[in-house]
DNA sequence: CGATTAATTGATACTTCTCAAATCCTGTGG
DNA sequence: CCACAGGATTTGAGAAGTATCAATTAATCG
């Protein structure tokens, strides 16, 4: 699935444990309780942000109240330095799905460390490029499958995702709103696809966390063409 | 419209004129006829390519034949430098839609100019840093709005990018193959809309070029929240 | 000018959306 | 610990939007 993923975690963990050492010295840690904004769509970003703990997404609503979800953070995952680079408000928002611990690094500091340690230009360079081809493949996903389709392509990403410590399958947390944005419906479609998923037996659900329970027969169901890694 | 156009030209243009003879020293004129490829999704980056002449497009197909375009280039447009920044094979493929001359650089080339020009790496990748913002732009109106609202939507921003010498109406000349791959839809379901649109003033038709008549009933259509620059 | 490809139109079927209503959870205060 | 309020989830029914298949017309290229 790695061309589904971000994998902004890269960006530090290729750099020295000297690097490391500069990049989080003089960040300020915040706290976001769930549901508040990292920051808006339309503002001008003032620093960057490296995830602790929790999950939050990037998103955006449009005028008549719907949102889209276009990538869930977690742990490790650096935020919202895209619109510092290219000298542009924000694009999207980010809003913190559960409680938030943060690591915010000010433009200027994130500005005087991008001089410092030339190599984390190229590790992000790196990282953009890759996150283009992750963005051209949700694309294709959008603009290609069926609804029922995206949404087995998404739960064997998610899976994937939220693994810890190599077990094979995950717990999936996510309200049915925000799956639904996150794969591009209503709710209501997410919430009727997933019980025939687990009539199926594709899936099993408890209270509203969802685990897989063949990755082979999702697979099929969204006609994945991807080796899908263990 | 700009948040929804790449604009690799800015690369160049902002570069000296002592760098932009450095860059196009060592250069290779490829010619492309219709329909030949750049280069195919999955194979291995050699270089990239930048438009002197014709329009290709960036697009993806999948397994049952479908075809997604992401993105359509025309004339001093910079292409396929993603994969090899991130050292990955191509996402997507790229297709000359009309006959395109186009110059090729190559790996090394570029990888030497990378250092010898530092000012290239930060236009790239503020210009990355961009295109996921269009990206983002895009990703979100194929999810939230319908066909119709997105055929309006790019019909504008088609118009944008195609307008030669401050004209106000460019001469739009695509496939309605390629117009239905650009916007996520079948062909059948565009040319309907289009002939409502022609119906209805929006646009008019001479052979397969559409020309807009009314930007405003354009983006009344498209619900669209941003304004267009004249 | 004829052959091939692209564009258009029509009819039908299917997926998905929307609105409405019911049920299930969660957290809070008594 | 229980009851209750408010939100989230689930289910149903009907409507709307698109896709698909088939057939016709128009454009293009040698």
């Amino acid at each position: 699935m790695n061309n589904f993923d971000f994998r902004s975690e890269l960006i530090i963990n290729n750099l020295s444990i000297k690097e490391k050492e500069l990049l989080f010295s003089h960040t300020k840690q915040l706290l976001f309780k769930k549901g508040q904004l990292f920051f808006h769509e339309g503002s001008a970003p003032t620093g960057i942000y490296l995830m602790k703990e929790g999950t939050s997404k990037i998103m955006k609503t449009s005028l008549n109240g719907t949102e889209q979800i276009f990538y869930i953070y977690k742990k490790g995952d650096l935020i919202g330095y895209h619109a510092l680079l290219c000298n542009e408000d924000y694009q999207d928002s980010c809003q913190a799905i559960t409680d938030c611990e943060v690591l915010f690094i000010s433009k200027v500091r994130f500005e005087l460390l991008m001089q410092e340690i030339p190599h984390l230009k190229d590790e992000i360079m790196s990282n953009m490029a890759h996150e283009f081809g992750v963005l051209i493949n949700k694309i294709s996903i959008l603009a290609q499958k069926s609804v029922r389709e995206r949404l087995a392509f998404y739960l064997l990403i998610l899976n994937d995702r939220f693994k810890e410590n190599q077990e094979e399958f995950s717990n999936i947390n996510l309200s049915r709103e925000d799956l639904a944005n996150l794969i591009g419906t209503a709710r209501e479609t997410v919430v009727r696809l997933l019980s025939e998923f687990k009539n199926d037996d594709y899936i099993e659900i408890n209270k509203r966390i969802i685990k897989i329970k063949s990755v082979d027969k999702l697979v099929k169901c969204a006609k994945a063409e991807l080796e899908i890694e263990a």
